[in-house]
DNA sequence: TGAAAATATGAGTCTCGACTCATCTTGTCA
DNA sequence: TGACAAGATGAGTCGAGACTCATATTTTCA
């Protein structure tokens, strides 16, 4: 690949990440361009569709979570990495809206299921370890999880919770999954 | 108003609440009039923008919503009450997209704050009768419940759960608010 | 250095959906 | 019943955003 090519590429993909998370994912291909101080053809050129686009920031996306994850488990204390890494999750979507989107897949469905299968996968640990120390009731299942991981990140996004709520909220929330 | 104007307008709101709740609130307006059998000229005589469309039916939607809590209020059991219209809420909102859009006003936003500040209202006093009855958890507050209502509402309608996961996942939220 | 191959450019195409308006149709009422 | 105002029609306008392609620039390497 030529100089210039890669030089655009890397351009386009850290203005496509910041377009994307500021104004979520249905911002145009054009000011996505535009921040990369690019023509939109040479946006095509990379990536043919906007979807394609798409994809591959949520793949760093999920890729930064996961080393996320992954240093909370290193960090050695199953009892708080389960929920400091929900905590982290939504206060990250609050601000970056393509979380949720690579949460929830919605509308831009890109590569069905795999993006957010490894997120689950990671949690699924965490939720195992924080079960095994006694923080989390054994009866919660990992889906139960997503599903209230993925309720919360649009939520939040929806409807502009005040940080304030959205913490209150979130302790609410795991609080129920706490073993009493 | 003409006989037929007025027969028109019934067929277009039918229409409207129809493919609104089947398609979301990004259906196109010549979807409701095809729905409707009307032209799409005649659509718009009668609700001069999309959006007037879509507030005449969130109208409607918030006022059955309304009705819907009242008659649970009349039954007079407190400590179920509350927690019956929330799992009503989000069991409709699975079906009909459209109370997902009068909880958030996300994109389409409609009157600001009056849809939803009736709804509120209702709520809270489901949730006072409620916590008078010793049946939900004294600090629990009104904004926290409905941050909680449009979260797991939205999380519903785009994650598409099953219904054991929605059941499960609400089950799990409401024991949260209970009284331990 | 000077092609040739790889890239970049951006005006233009295409599609879609909200909304308009000149023209035709129909309900109403004297 | 006839005239006219209210209403219906749907082709057309407008804007937005994804995507294309003929042409102009670079980069690279013999």
């Amino acid at each position: 690949m030529r100089a210039d090519a890669l030089r655009n590429r890397t351009r386009i993909l850290a203005a496509a990440e910041e377009v994307f998370a500021e104004r979520g994912a249905s911002a145009s291909t054009e000011e996505v361009a535009a921040r990369a101080g690019v023509a939109i053809g040479t946006v095509f050129r990379h990536f043919p569709t906007k979807r394609d686009l798409l994809a591959a920031i949520m793949k760093e996306l999920r890729e930064s979570l996961i080393v996320k994850a992954e240093s909370l488990i290193a960090a050695g204390d199953e009892e708080t990495a389960f929920f400091d890494y929900f905590t982290f999750l939504v206060e990250r979507a609050a601000k970056v809206g393509t979380v949720v989107s690579l949460l929830a897949e919605e509308g831009t469905s890109i590569e069905p299921g795999e993006q957010v299968m490894a997120l689950t996968q990671t949690f699924g640990s965490l939720l195992d370890a924080a079960q095994d120390a006694g923080a989390v009731r054994p009866e919660v299942r990992l889906d139960e999880v997503m599903a209230l991981l993925t309720a919360t990140t649009h939520g939040a996004l929806a409807a502009a919770w005040s940080d304030d709520l959205r913490h209150r909220t979130v302790t609410l929330l795991l609080n129920a999954l706490r073993t009493r």
